[in-house]
DNA sequence: TACCAGACTTGATTCAGGTCAACGTGATGG
DNA sequence: CCATCACGTTGACCTGAATCAAGTCTGGTA
């Protein structure tokens, strides 16, 4: 996960066609796995279109969520030697592969690169203290409330108190799997909240925020 | 958090002068913070000594500890303008500091610091990876259990079926906010691992892993 | 030695969220 | 146009961990 076109950005005045040539595309079909956990780490990834969910797993099967990217995210930070997560596609996905040693090729080339890469993690970084919270802090409900705040927030329009019209793409199942609750949990508090007038639910990806300060204030659980 | 002496690592060969140039030494005393969330954030430090613990807070007190850290761990990449989480000490600590602008003239002198950094921020993102696993899907005897595992891996003896002895230098308090717990259900659990000889508690902070690879695989979920 | 305060443990009870099970719903294909 | 199937919702019930409430243990102090 990074921001939109994390490298391209410490480089863009530079020849991309260097970058290009340390890199390669490729497809997933929705559903498909592209990083194993636990696998060794050859790779950077760079999403470029369609949406990808980042996991962990136990061994019993119990899955955490722990990210989804799309279009200009970076993936494979969180990785030494071996990948610290799977990754899949929701629905297709295209990508932009960057082997580790061509990586280590365009820092040398491009010194700023690096310090992007930093950033990036960082940034990264901060986010999982918020989600670390939210695991083993929040409620249900302010779990829900805090999921929704985030891809509203992520569509980068200011707080507004207006409507905010959002998409789900990802199934309940995903939901529930990245708040670390169940699918049951998610949909009922989903429910609640139309109940509420917090939200209309127009069909199962596409969900409008009637009072989006309202529920912040819940998902900061200031209720 | 990090691993012990991360920074000077990549520079030890290098004019040690110019880091202490950059770098002032504080001790904090016991429960005294000095890192405050959401704080704009200048500075990165390094432990040198004692022990720390960093948090994020709720506005309603709920307080989710995101990690302790001990000599050598190095403190700030999660902030980008702001600091994303608080830090405390936990019995005094001291610390070097790093303000940002000096350390910029550190990376640009030592290229190489910078990707130690990266590095640095990898590890970290790939523990809490796990971490959220642990908080997100984790039963309450799995969490403790993973605890005392963790701490005992952090101490660098391999994996052996023999006892190790652990000291747990912080209060019960704090080792529920890390696991997503009450003080309760911490100190019932560790009770019942006790009652099930899987560990001997000395005193509160000194416990011995009578069981390590069983508490292992209660840690992993595979009971 | 006795007292005290803070940290920890233990027990009884409650409740948020999980589990199990039945029922909708909407997309796909024969 | 209905059957199917995967996904989602809703309801009834259960349970793991939280909460509430005593104890107990420890180290510091007089």
């Amino acid at each position: 996960m990074g921001r939109r076109l994390s490298i391209c950005n410490s480089i863009d005045d530079c020849d991309l066609a260097v970058l290009a040539n340390e890199s390669s595309r490729m497809t997933v079909a929705d559903g498909r796995s592209f990083i194993e956990e636990g696998a060794p780490a050859h790779d950077f990834f760079v999403v470029t279109g369609g949406r990808v969910k980042l996991f962990t797993l136990l061994p019993d099967g119990r899955r955490q969520i722990t990210g989804f990217a799309e279009g200009g995210d970076f993936l494979g930070l969180a990785a030494s030697t071996s990948y610290a997560f799977g990754a899949e596609a929701l629905g297709s996905a295209t990508l932009c592969r960057f082997p580790h040693a061509g990586m280590q090729r365009l820092t040398e080339r491009f010194p700023s690169l690096e310090h992007r890469l930093r950033e990036e993690a960082s940034r990264e970084l901060a986010l999982m203290q918020a989600r670390m919270t939210l695991l083993g802090r929040k409620t249900a409900r302010e779990r829900v409330a805090t999921f929704l705040i985030e891809r509203c927030t992520h569509l980068d329009r200011p707080d507004s108190a207006r409507p905010v019209e959002l998409d789900l793409p990802m199934p309940r199942t995903d939901i529930a799997d990245y708040l670390g609750l169940t699918i049951e949990t998610v949909s009922r508090i989903l429910s609640a909240f139309k109940k509420e007038k917090l939200i209309s639910i127009r069909s199962i990806t596409h969900i409008t925020l009637l009072m989006p300060e309202r529920i912040s204030t819940i998902a900061e659980g200031m209720e």
